[in-house]
Parts: C-alpha cells; structure tokens; sequence
DNA sequence: CGTTGCGATACCCGAGCGGTATCGTTCCGC
DNA sequence: GCGGAACGATACCGCTCGGGTATCGCAACG
C-alpha cells in the first residue's frame, strides 16, 4: 500500500488515458494491457490524494482537478521532451555559451568575421566578448571565465594551448602629406628615421616588442616619439600628423581621415593572430568554434 | 542494454549528485546506497546518448551539456512539485474557474457582495459572469459552459438544482413628484390604478409574472402603461416621470435623478433570488461557492 | 433480457531497482 | 615511495513492483 513518488510513467499513462477517454483505447496506445494501466492511474490518484477521472460506463470523464493535472501533465512532458533535445544540442556544441577574449588590432576584422559565421552557424549559443589583454584572458582561461582568447605573440604556458591562425602583414600608417604616401612599398630602412608612434605596453611580449626585434634584426633603430595604449589611438595620431605607425591588415578597416596604409615589405615583416585555449577543454562547442575559425580564417594568411 | 524511457528517479538522482558533488554523499541524502545512484545515472546518460559527468578522482564535474541538463531538471522537478500543488488546490476548490450566470436586478446588489466575498477567499479562482436569461443558464448549465446561475423563480428541471438564497422586499419606484414619494409603505391597493411599468418578458414565468399573480389573489387589475426590458430601462422610465415600476431590494442602488423608492406592504410581496445548477456537479469549487453564498446573504433575507 | 463493452480485481511472472561485497584508480600522509 | 583512504565502477543477489492473462461486476443497448 505504500508507493514510491511519482514518475513520468504515471503521466504518460494518464495523459494516454485522458486523451483516448478510455482505459481500454489508452492501453493500446500504449502497447501495454489496461490492468496496469488502471493500477498505475489509481496509484497516481492516491500519490496525489486527488481524484482525477470520473469512471463512467460509456469511458471516463476528467473532473475540475483532474483537467488541471492534465494540462500540468501534458506541461511536464512537452518540457521533458524540450530538455532533451537541448541537452543534446548541447552535446553537440549547438547550445550553450561561448566566452571569447578579444584585444587589439584583431577585433576590426578577423574577430567580428569569425563571430558572424559562427553565429550562422550556431545561432543558439551566446556569444560574450570580454576585452582582456593576454595576462587576462590567460587568468580568466584558468579560472573558467573564458573559453577561447585572441591575441598576439603567446608565450607558452602549461595547461594551455595555443594555434596560430591568421599571419597577417604589416602595414605603414602614414599622412597623406608625407611623401611616403605616394610609395607602393616600404621597407624598414625606411623607418629607420622616420617618427614612429607605438603601443601597446600591456603585458609584454607584444606587438610593439615584436617590430622593434624587426628592426633589430636589421641593425636599425628606430625613432620612437610616442608611446599610445591602442591601435585606434595610434593611428589617431597619424591623422592628426604626429608621425607614423605600423598596423596589421585588420586594422586596415579603420579608416581616419588624411591616413594612409602602405604594405612593408613581406619579408618577416609578419603579425601573427593567436587562439589560446585550455588543453583539458574538449568540448564540442569549443571543436566546433576552432573548426568555424580555421574555415573563415584564410588557412595561411 | 535495453532501457525503458527517462523517469523522474533520475533526474531526481542526477540532480542529487550534481548538488553534492559525488555519488557517495548523495547516496547519503537519498538515503540509498552508491551502487544504483551509479547505474541510474549511467542510464540516464545512454538514454541521453549523452554524457553528463566527467568522473574524477576527487568526486565529479559537470560538462556543458551536463549543466544544461541540470538546469532543465531542476525546473522538472519544481514544475512537478507545482503540478501536484496546484491539482491538489483544484481538488479543494481552491483552483479553476467558476462560470457564473446572472440576470436582473440581483446583478446590483447580491450577486457583487457574494462575488467580492468568494474571491477573497479563493483569490486563485478564476470568476467569469454570464448575461444570460433563465433559459439560457439552463442551456448553459446543461452544456457545462456555466457551473451556477442566478435568476428568480425557478420552474423544476431535470437534472437541475435550485435553492432559493435570499428573500427581498418589494418596493415601488416613483418619481419624487408623485403623491406616493411622501408615504411611508404602500400596498397593492394603492397600486391598482396607477400606470404602471412592467418588465421582463424574455422567459416565462417571469418577475413580472409573479407580480401580476400578487394583484390577481387580491382581484386587482394593474393599469400598464409600458412594457421593457430590464430593470434600468423601467427606472430611467419612472425617473422622466412615465409611471411607477416595482423593484426588488437589489435594485434600490440603482440611484436615478427624481426616482424615491418606497416599500411596499410586507406580507407576500416577497422576490425570491434563486440559484440553479447541476445536480450531477459534486466538485469542490460549487459546493465552497455555495457556502460562500450562503454565508454572505442573510439566511433569512 | 441476453449481449456487449467498460473499468476493476486477482493472480502470476519476470524485469529491474536497491542491497552487499569488491575492484581499480588516484591522491594523500607518513 | 608506499600503504591507506576515498572515490566511482562492477558483480551479483534478493525482492519489490510493473506488466501480463483471466475474470468479475456493472451499465447501456438492441
């Protein structure tokens, strides 16, 4: 006489019998004999202490608490169905969030075309941009906060892996007066005299650290005359003719009034755009983001 | 390797191990030994084709897909819990709906006060009011679109109940220029030849039926000048000064420019208001709305 | 007034749930 | 570095309980 709690058997039965208005119809609906289907309604009613179908000759009949069972019911099982289905989209990476850390350069181009054809493609998982710089995303990557981060120049780190994904060229930022604005190419021994504005100084190695080893490597020291936190800022003050600066491709979208882009020359002169990620992270939402990042990003840049 | 579909049991058990981080200590909450918690949730996850938990020495993770699953199971078992709630709350009438059929002047005055009082007490019942004649409740109350209707003089119907729930005097309607608007109480002898104003005829027998059966038992004949259609209408006559109209005790809130209400004598000029409904009708929301009936109008009216 | 179709009941069988015992692994302290 | 402790997984067993067949009681219908 003592029963265990409810189940979604119990539901199942009596939304059949209800719908068919008939044990007998419900059970072989079911593919299972009434008997049982009868114990089973009458365990419900006692779990629940309710009365819920009125036992008629001519079938059954809901009364006011049974009808509301019902629609709770049929709730209850339309909703199991629902968690199902979005546990295994989930699964599938179709559902879920994504963290990603963005910084620099890369969020005028690479970033927002990567995060479009993702979105087409996974329209349900949300999307968060957090703009960190590379000692934060590496933070926040141990501590769960981000799943992926963008950046330049990564330094190994345990736990952690990292892909190169995009190279990207180097480009001259000049103003429209200066005489270099009508070259088709430079090349360092150009710069080497040249007013140079740089950034960023966050956490090092960075951009900046990367060009100056450029010029280096050439025996030649450039002019530094400012030192700015950001591209936008950097080029900001090319416009408003301070001097020059050196841009990856992506910042090329960014378009000031009076500034100029002139290509250095190819040789090293290259800017890689790095995926950093935990390397216990399997995932599927993060396979299936890789996978979205190395189809849009041209395989070498 | 066969198993039947999802239960309540694991989400129960899996949500469990969720919460305490480990199968032991949820076994523990459960009161059930590890072993089944183990199996129940290996179940789910091939039932899901999914896996949930990522086993690890020092108890167990979630994994996204897991954490949805989680959520959504969480809210299954709160929702079950509400179901049961709110069937139990329709059992005892405290839930559903009350559709309730009403005409004539008892819309005034009785029927606002039961109303006002039952949903005090069952605020989470839905009441809905019909404007319906006799007949038309009957037909409603037949086809189960009105649990209750309220009307006078109920003839006897198969099937049907009524009860008569409140007595009311009869009182005269004037217009304050009329001789009679100074008297304390009239009687039907004062009546006879006055023109008088007569309502309803929708449905027979009527209000004005039993009036006119109250002059015939005296001998009298009353002198009508006009017949309309409801109560207002026949006020709004007295109150351009067309006649005189009789009136049950609901209506004396029915405040018309120029109309004084006078009672009339005591003896038989009586109005009874009734209540009609199933007979077949045993759930719990009719018989609390009855006693709220019964409690808010004097026993003896 | 028998027939028919309904849900309820009685009884049986076996699947499956929960129990105990134990294993394999990892992490920890000595 | 090694034994012990703690974890989840596995093996196996007993018994509950869900589902089966057969049948009953009852009301409606021709």
């Amino acid at each position: 006489m003592k029963f265990g709690p409810i189940e979604f058997r119990h539901l199942r039965y009596f939304t059949a019998v209800v719908e068919s208005k008939s044990f007998r119809a419900a059970a072989q609906r079911l593919h299972v004999s009434q008997p049982p289907l009868t114990r089973q309604v009458q365990q419900l009613e006692e779990l629940l202490g309710v009365s819920l179908l009125e036992r008629q000759p001519r079938g059954v009949e809901l009364t006011a608490a049974g009808a509301v069972f019902y629609e709770e019911a049929r709730n209850l099982l339309a909703l199991a169905e629902q968690a199902i289905d979005r546990t295994q989209m989930a699964a599938q990476g179709q559902l879920g969030r994504l963290d990603i850390g963005v910084f620099g350069s890369a969020v005028f181009d690479a970033i927002p075309r990567v995060i479009q054809a993702f979105r087409l493609a996974y329209p349900k998982v949300d999307i968060v941009l957090h703009n960190l710089d590379r000692a934060g995303q590496i933070r926040a990557l141990r501590e769960r906060r981000l799943t992926v981060g963008f950046n330049r120049f990564f330094v190994e780190e345990v736990g952690l892996l990292w892909d190169v994904v995009l190279h990207e060229q180097l480009n001259v930022a000049v103003h429209e007066a200066h005489p270099f604005a009508k070259r088709e190419q430079l090349n360092f021994d150009d710069l080497a005299d040249q007013p140079l504005i740089v950034y960023p100084r966050t956490s090092r190695p960075s951009f900046i650290d990367q060009v100056l080893s450029m010029f280096h490597s050439r025996h030649l020291t450039p002019q530094i005359v400012q030192e700015v936190d950001d591209v936008v800022t950097a080029i900001a003050l090319v416009s408003s003719g301070f001097g020059l600066t050196l841009a990856s491709d992506s910042a090329l979208t960014l378009r000031l009034p009076g500034v100029v882009y002139v290509p250095l020359e190819a040789t090293e002169a290259q800017i890689d755009l790095c995926m950093i990620r935990r390397a216990d992270d399997e995932s599927a939402l993060l396979r299936a983001f890789i996978d979205v990042v190395h189809a849009v990003l041209p395989p070498r840049g």
